[in-house]
DNA sequence: ACTATTTCCTGGATGC
DNA sequence: TGCATCCAGGAAATAG
């Protein structure tokens, strides 16, 4: 399940693999489509266009587009691509047997191909002119801002980190595993935080999502990056999936609840 | 304006 | 062995 690190690592990987690389030609697969765009729209933006950069925004794939220079645009345009729950991004070639479930195929110049595969089809497919995240990026955010995030909010502090209109790229996993280095309950209210306690989550966030970019996401069913290498984050999980196993610190025996319809997991002794 | 719940979708796990 | 049922969850849609 791509989250923020797993995003990050294959927009990573991307980028290095399919820069400078011209599309040639696109082929969407039939309906039901993962689209967000109008399959034709999506085929006319793409085609002949050079691939600039591959990176992160939230939980998007941007893919920045230059036209040739024999053909300037007159806008800039971006591929975005939302991975859902099972979506790949593959760098494959043309021989490599097809998956039952790709939806996209780009043609490269290099003579390889960009597969877009997803069982589940949750993840989405767009062009547009210059992308926006609906919140703010977990990362970068200031503390004061990431405060004011909060402010009034009745939700539980575990919804409140999913919302992506609020924080764009937390998942289940790391807001579990924020709130446990935060030492809070994910059924607390938003707005009971104290100043301290979101200082401790503020920090908390950062730190599990750089140190899971930094061992390649987390790898939990069927989670690979773009050379289809897993990720190791999942061995240095605290609490997410460790439901009745000791807490890593004291021992007690992790809970699981569910919040909004999530499995959000806790120790009841660590956190308050 | 918020918040909570339901829905989409399929592979894998579980149960009888 | 086979078949039914349940579960995972990001985000949009719906309901309150």
């Amino acid at each position: 399940m791509p989250e923020l690190p797993e995003v990050e690592t294959i927009a990573r990987g991307l980028a290095k693999r399919v820069t400078g690389d011209v599309i040639e030609s696109v082929w969407l697969g039939s309906k039901p489509e993962p689209l967000k765009s109008p399959a034709a729209e999506i085929e006319a933006t793409l085609v002949s266009k050079k691939i600039a950069d591959v990176r992160r925004s939230g939980k998007h794939i941007v893919v920045d587009l230059a036209s040739p220079i024999n053909k300037p645009a007159l806008a800039s345009a971006q591929w975005i691509v939302h991975l859902g729950m099972t979506g790949r991004l593959l760098v494959c070639s043309p021989d490599a047997e097809l998956d039952k479930h790709t939806h996209a195929v780009l043609r490269l110049a290099s003579g390889r191909e960009l597969r877009f595969v997803d069982p589940r089809r949750f993840g989405r497919l767009a062009v547009i002119e210059k992308f926006a995240p609906p919140g703010s990026e977990p990362l970068s955010i200031s503390l004061a801002d990431f405060v004011g995030l909060f402010r009034g909010r009745k939700t539980p502090i575990k919804s409140a980190l999913l919302n992506q209109k609020l924080l764009s790229g937390v998942g289940n996993i790391y807001a579990d595993e924020a709130l446990y280095r935060a030492k809070l309950r994910p059924r607390r209210r938003a707005a009971s935080l104290s100043a301290e306690e979101l200082r401790l989550l503020h920090k908390g966030l950062k730190q599990v999502l750089q140190e899971a970019i930094r061992l390649g996401g987390s790898s939990i069913s069927d989670y690979v990056d773009s050379e289809g290498q897993e990720g190791f984050f999942q061995l240095k999980h605290r609490v997410y999936g460790r439901e009745g196993e000791p807490c890593r610190k004291c021992r007690a025996p992790i809970k699981r609840v569910v919040i909004a319809g999530r499995s959000s997991h806790y120790c009841p002794t660590c956190q308050k």
